[in-house]
DNA sequence: ATGTAGACTTCGGTCGACC
DNA sequence: AGGTCGACCGAAGTCTACA
């Protein structure tokens, strides 16, 4: 890791500003220019204050003081996540015999991560890994949740859905995410944008209740996607049409639904969103297996 | 700000963590124990390595150190877009007399902007304030930007424009920030949501050109909107095909560009998508003043 | 695996002076 | 305004031992 100083003071001569703005009241004269040099480091509570008076964000800084590197760890996620959405899953599985056996954590979480991405392609059932295992302990043990977790239970969900001996309910992990996810949420804006997390949470709940026909749980659902208070962008609007569209060709009106789905389908051929939902074959799958449903139920 | 430890222990339980895992060849046990404890600060080379071993991000730490709360530059930011994008104009004036006089520098620059999004909605030519000013002078002095200076530098474009004794023009600024967004993209993923931001800055200049009826520069900036490399999601992707649209209005083929705006507009009727480019304003716009700039040019 | 305590060393941090 | 030096103090940090 570079020092910490020297990049502070790189930053600090990019904004043009003075010693005297960054560091009042933090550290003295002298000693910010025996910091600045890289003589000596610093309190992590008088470092994160003066980021703040840079207007650098401390993630930022590390990026930067990282030679504009993200994290070991972040990396490796961004990579499988890529390998993932570019089905280059041949990749993916070399990638993993690799690192599964690490004794970094975070490597070992990443790799379940990976293991679950692989195991949602090719099967039904689950295998449960190590790392999967890991996983899914800390997941259901803990209440309290970061961001790391908001964002990977999503594609846990399958597995909790096939394997009975967890002994939990897809319900009460959904009223974890509903808990956890409020804190990061601030009155003005959704800085760590969880909502498009949460609305694309619910799509994979949505699909898991069809597909293990849990048809009164998946029609519960409808009003989780009008939750107020999210911030939703482009990419949360329309994941949230697409759900709501597939919830009304089941129990709604299914004109609607399908002539949404078929629209949301001709706007996307306009663009080359290659990492997006694969809406297309959602469309497919949901439109037979809810004609399916309707005609059981007589309904229509 | 609370101790940076006792949070530090908190987030190693949520991720149900033990200390061997998260401190192993950084800090003694017994000197853990005090940090966690909050009886002592640490280095703070040493609590960028520490997160690395958590699993959580510099940024996000410091939002949940500050009780879920964003620093407060980040506060102030996120509440005058706010009051911006819902034209809460008279708000936000009153928010600015308050604060364009402090002392902080980071309210300084927020207040600068905070004037330009004001002025930008109430006159033709700009009034230059002293925190205005000093943006200025800031963006123009410094060759590297960081992504503070990559996001603001798009509201200032009107102001170059304006204003000839900066004698600066708009590519010289369009080449900096293209020698400095790049330093934020990594090889498989956007952490920064950059790409992004350069389209949207390609679309404010775009509208510059025409605005000043600079057409050679604005046939231009065509194959800016094609650049390779950038990780466009669905609010990228479509500002890109508008500003291409726009663009075809113009130069291209009016009917291809008209009717792509019609479906954008007409898709975008499904949602309620408050925050977003004032997309209807523009097609008026647009599509009128090609319209006569076609006949001036006798194309068509 | 965590917490606490004492003895000890290193280095974060200030002050004042000078460039 | 930025940079450096020496003297000094208190806090960061280790090690060992015992819970």
């Amino acid at each position: 890791m570079n020092k910490l100083g020297p990049t502070i003071k790189k930053i600090r001569i990019i904004k043009g500003l003075s010693q005297k703005q960054v560091y009042t009241n933090i550290i003295s004269r002298s000693f910010a220019n025996r910091f600045e040099s890289g003589t000596n480091d610093i309190q992590s509570e008088k470092f994160l204050m003066i980021l703040d008076n840079l207007g650098i964000s401390p993630s930022e800084f590390q990026y930067i003081n990282n030679n504009y590197e993200l994290p070991m760890a972040e990396q490796l996620l961004a990579k499988i996540n890529y390998l993932y959405e570019t089905h280059a899953f041949k990749t993916l599985s070399n990638w993993l015999k690799q690192h599964k056996e690490s004794h970094n954590v975070q490597i070992q979480i990443v790799s379940g991560y990976a293991e679950v991405l692989l195991s949602s392609y090719s099967y039904h059932r689950f295998p449960l890994s190590k790392n999967i295992q890991m996983l899914m302990l800390h997941l259901l043990n803990e209440k309290s949740w970061t961001l790391q977790e908001i964002r990977m239970v999503k594609i846990l969900i399958p597995i909790i859905a096939t394997h009975e001996e967890f002994n939990i309910n897809i319900e009460t992990i959904t009223n974890r995410i509903e808990e956890n996810y409020k804190h990061y949420l601030t009155k003005y804006a959704d800085p760590f944008q969880i909502s498009n997390e949460l609305i694309n949470y619910y799509g994979v709940v949505l699909q898991n209740y069809l597909n293990t026909k849990n048809y009164q749980a998946a029609y519960g659902l409808r009003n989780k996607f009008n939750l107020d208070g999210l911030f939703l962008d482009w990419n949360g609007q329309i994941s949230k049409q697409l759900w709501l569209a597939v919830w009304e060709l089941y129990f709604g009106n299914y004109e609607l639904g399908r002539d949404t789905l078929i629209k949301i389908i001709d706007f996307k051929s306009m663009f080359q969103i290659s990492f997006s939902l694969n809406i297309d074959a959602i469309f497919k799958i949901r439109v037979a297996d809810s004609k399916a449903y309707r005609f059981t139920k007589k309904i229509k």
